[in-house]
DNA sequence: TCCTACAATGGACTAAGTCTAAGTCAAGAA
DNA sequence: TTCTTGACTTAGACTTAGTCCATTGTAGGA
């Protein structure tokens, strides 16, 4: 994750302790964090730290490819820094929680042309849903 | 469409003129409205009818599986009376376009044991993403 | 050290949806 | 047909997630 500070710093951003907290927060496996959970766990390393500068953080790390946005249910939007390994998402139906996971194949391929009504597709999210192990009882 | 309230009246469903007109809005093929969308349309027949009717009446619509609940984006969630046919969808990242897809095989199939971690996976929600026709350019 | 453009802040605002208390009415009973 | 009653509808307050903006602060170059 220093690598992703490297990187940033690279690219001209301006480095605040604010974006350091948040980028240091999005750190990690399976991390799949909403802004108000980012926000939180900013807020106990840098107590004053706003709401607005953690959405505009989350933002620009998007923008920049640092960073997924994921939606898997109509709630808040999801946050994962594991952005430069492709990949799916297996969510519990029950708890919420999400892993992050790897179709055999390109997702993309199984969509034929006959049904592509003239796009150019580019991208393919999948949710898989399912109970979790714990979950399962 | 008239099936369907035959269906919901052996259900025991109570039939007013609100679920009624809720359920004629939701009738034809790539319909994918949001819920304002829907009451819009709806009060243009039954001028005062409530947000919130609406809302209950889709979300009973839901759960007796007459109708998807779909999230492709961050924004309001659409509804779609196609829910006797599975299909995946086809989103526009410029105009938000929605077109019904049916990928080749099943999308479920694509996902090794090895990559489940446990969990009973049931149903898989796939958004392929690109530019319409109209929106090349 | 000073300057200033970029960034952070707090609070108002919006969009999407949920909840509730009071009123209405569909449909079965008599 | 009228009565009855619990299911349904309504309006508006409330919640959640996110955006916007005017003001204040500061990173980093000169
Ligand atoms: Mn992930
Ligand atoms: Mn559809
Ligand atoms: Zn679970
Ligand atoms: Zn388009």
């Amino acid at each position: 994750m220093s690598d992703l500070l490297e990187r940033l710093r690279a690219r001209g951003w301006r480095m605040t302790s604010q974006r350091r907290v948040v980028a240091e927060v999005l750190a990690g496996e399976h991390v799949h964090l909403t802004a108000d959970e980012v926000h939180a766990r900013a807020a106990e390393r840098l107590p004053e730290i706003a709401r607005a500068t953690v959405y505009n953080t989350l933002g620009e790390l998007v923008s920049l490819g640092e960073v997924v946005e994921l939606s898997t249910d109509g709630r808040a939007k999801r946050y994962d820094p594991n952005a430069h390994r492709p990949h799916q998402h297996l969510v519990c139906t029950e708890c919420g929680t999400i892993r992050d996971v790897r179709p055999s194949g390109d997702p993309l391929a199984v969509l034929p042309d006959s049904e592509r009504y003239g796009f150019t597709v580019s991208k393919v999210d999948v949710t898989y849903r399912g109970r979790c192990p714990s979950c399962a009882g």
